[in-house]
DNA sequence: AAGAGGTTTTTAGCAGCACTAAAATTTGGA
DNA sequence: TCCAAATTTTAGTGCTGCTAAAAACCTCTT
């Protein structure tokens, strides 16, 4: 991490943003610094100065004044995702393809990357027997069987996947997935989560079979 | 607004939820308080504070972890979807076949519903010279090539993608696709937008053959 | 044009908290 | 068991999150 860039840059243009987007919102609605204040139990100075990006409001404030304009906070801080000319497409031959050490799975990527991308996927080639261990974890994920048999088992709830089935569920279940038949499976997996990381090094899906990394 | 309970309430419990949030996301890196602080620029103490919740770190700071964790800010800020029993697998003989009135492509779901769910997936199963209208919408998405053979053009740019080939972009951009084969293709689309609508009536991609709805 | 009332901005000020450095404790590996 | 790394705890303070009140602005009515 050394020799990095701090992460603590631009924060002036991410608070124009978030300025610039309650007033709006408040304006949307129709409602005055006044009531607004008065429902978020802050004052109007404080609205006023936080619209025209001269106060930051902490957590609660904001979650307070978020919930009074009828909106996700989340949705006053997330980017915007911008388009740019990043490759889009993947071809069969050119997947990236990675493994795990001493892992025999291979998973090829499907997905590209661009900035704000929520979607994830990747195709897992799952030789006989080979079992991830349980898991739960942020976001949903979607597994398509391309070809092959497999287990899930979601909650403790097993269900057997053939070519063509799938299944999707919230990651924050407890999940696991294996391939029991004497044959390889193949599935697309898609999921809102970074599990298999860009960085390829340790999958967050962990191999039953394997040690330690 | 007279009567009605300000919105101050109930804070303490975004901020655990928060707190765990960040620490889950920091061990899925495999990462160091250490680690995160520096490239943060903030002290390895408050992380641990605020990962346990006795600390509330400013827009600011949230703003820097958050980047530092490669996580958009407002993720962490967003409510998490309840687990329920919903059904999650979809068979191939069951998928919900849907149609356009006077169109001659099918969708088929491929994806569940449950409360927060962001993923949609359909098998879309189309005709040679088949051709959707160029459009731009919320949201990102991706095909994958089951069978066959398309074009899909992204903001002017055309790729003609084969069995097993994939494209994955932001749906801001303009794009369209279409069968340019003397084949039937099928593709499996999947988004972050409900374009194809829970309810099948219009879907957002329109078809060029459709008149008009 | 003047006046009244409502809305927003500005100003002065401070309590407390956002965040630190350093010490203490815990953890994990050899 | 030992040691280094990681995490937690502690003591402390600069500064900012937020206030109340004054000033300015805006709109509407007479």
């Amino acid at each position: 991490m050394s020799g990095q860039e701090t992460a603590k840059s631009k924060d002036v243009e991410d608070h124009g943003a978030l300025a610039m987007r309650l007033r709006e919102r408040r304006r949307e609605l129709g409602l005055t610094l006044k009531a607004v204040a008065d429902a978020a139990g802050l004052s109007v100075g404080f609205i006023s100065q936080i619209e025209r990006g001269i106060a930051v409001p902490s957590l609660s404030s904001l979650v307070s004044v978020s919930r009074v304009l009828d909106v996700n906070v989340g949705d006053f801080l997330t980017s915007q995702p911008q388009p740019d000319e990043n490759q889009v497409r993947t071809r069969q031959a050119n997947r990236p393809v990675f493994a795990v050490s001493e892992s025999t799975v291979t998973y090829e990527r499907v997905s590209s990357s661009f900035p704000g991308h929520v979607l994830r996927s990747v195709i897992m080639n799952e030789p006989p027997g080979h079992r991830s261990e349980p898991i739960a974890h942020e976001g949903e994920e979607m597994m398509f069987v391309l070809d092959g048999t497999i287990t899930v088992e979601i909650d403790g709830e097993r269900t057997i996947l053939g070519t063509g089935d799938s299944v999707h569920f919230p990651s924050t279940r407890v999940h696991s997935s294996w391939n029991h038949s004497d044959k390889p499976a193949t599935i697309l997996w898609t999921g809102t989560m970074d599990v298999f990381c860009e960085e390829p090094a340790t999958p967050f899906h962990k191999d039953k079979n394997q040690k330690a990394e």
